[in-house]
DNA sequence: ACCTGAACACCGTTCAAGT
DNA sequence: ACCTGAACACCGTTCAAGT
């Protein structure tokens, strides 16, 4: 039976989990289909299109966790009248499903950062953002930007979370560069690194705190 | 007269400002020095040594917009009683500074995000943010992650800047889009939309704002 | 110390031609 | 509709050998 676009995309989204960003190749993609290199090209445009479409993906596996404002379109599954979490509960449920969605796949957020142009999931993603912001109090313009806000932060800390973990760019003996520190050049990195660094979780909990905090705090009540 | 290290990175530098970052290959280097591909790899171990390097250039061209925090171990060159900004406009201009440095040079972002393993100009520039939000009255290891929490978000936001304005990804008749744009399942988006977008510089300067705002406003005062 | 020549093992992409 | 064969124009990296 012939391959479908989908297996090409599914068998790309192997691909990346077993070996990362940069051993994702055409050939390779081909090779796992039992088909020649230009075949793939059948099906998809472009090494970008397929990235475009993989990064897509990622986003929409955040989006159960993302909870849908008020003025969306979609039906509430639960009764209306269910219990719903107040704004700032809900950004921080949203930034933390953003997150995971990435460390689910190796380089997840390079391949959102680098490729996800306005796919459909984004687009969805950013809506809902901008619309619980909106609950939150946000006048218009400002809870697009406060969306955009929170996504970037993500984005940015998930892609150098992931370069952390990264086994190419990690001295395993030390665990912050052993590359002659200049500790007193550097006096408060040296102060925070000797009361104890927090992990990446807390660190991110932390700094979603800050950011939603932020965004709340700006918010006029609505009615 | 041989080639040198510095006129390696020199070169690879002029490339990235002339074509981006995907069209900057060892062989153009060498091209553009006049001698074989080979030749680069005794003066560099790696591409991505390469890269790292021109990235911690990126982020060292920063550092002169960047207040050093009075902990700091360089000596001032205007006199200590000087007006000193407070805190919160310390920050703002160290992550405008940031900004216009990754701006700077084409995929800028993307080659800070992927490739500052910690050199030793991002080792400073993180350590300046700590101590600036030290001054600002964060105790030490929420300092740290204000500062981390600042970086990732310049990044994240230059990031997907730099890739709008990448001809590859842009439809130059449409605005946002067009693909199908499905106005109804995006009512926030589309509300933002017909409220007119901020263009970047001013969304930029507003996620500060909220994020500065977010810091400054979780310090107590230190004496 | 610095470079050449030449190779190795890869890439993404295109396209006539086949079925 | 879907794929093969084969080519084109590239890559990063290594390494003996030259000077």
């Amino acid at each position: 039976m012939p391959v479908r676009r989908a297996d090409v995309i599914d068998a790309a989204m192997e691909l990346l989990d077993e070996s990362g960003l940069d051993q994702l190749s055409t050939r390779r993609i081909a090779d796992r289909l039992g088909v020649r290199v230009g075949a793939i090209y059948w099906h998809v445009k472009d090494k970008d299109e397929l990235l475009a479409e993989l990064a897509d993906r990622v986003v929409g596996s955040c989006l159960d966790g993302v909870p849908v404002p008020d003025g969306g379109a979609e039906p509430p599954t639960a009764p209306p009248s269910a219990p719903v979490a107040d704004p700032a509960a809900r950004l921080t449920a949203a930034a933390h499903a953003v997150r995971d969605a990435m460390l689910a796949h190796p380089d997840g957020a390079a391949l959102v950062a680098g490729h996800a142009v306005p796919g459909p999931n984004s687009l969805v993603l950013a809506d809902r953002l901008c619309g619980i912001a909106r609950e939150a109090g946000l006048p218009l313009p400002l809870a697009a930007v406060a969306g955009d806000t929170l996504l970037s932060y993500v984005t940015g800390f998930v892609l150098q979370e992931q370069r952390r973990g990264d086994p190419l760019h990690h001295h395993p003996n030390t665990s912050v560069p052993a590359p002659g520190f200049a500790p007193d050049r550097l006096p408060h990195l040296a102060a925070a690194l000797a009361e104890g660094l927090p992990d990446d979780d807390t660190a991110f909990a932390a700094g979603i705190d800050l950011l939603v905090t932020a965004v709340t705090s700006r918010a006029r009540p609505r009615r």
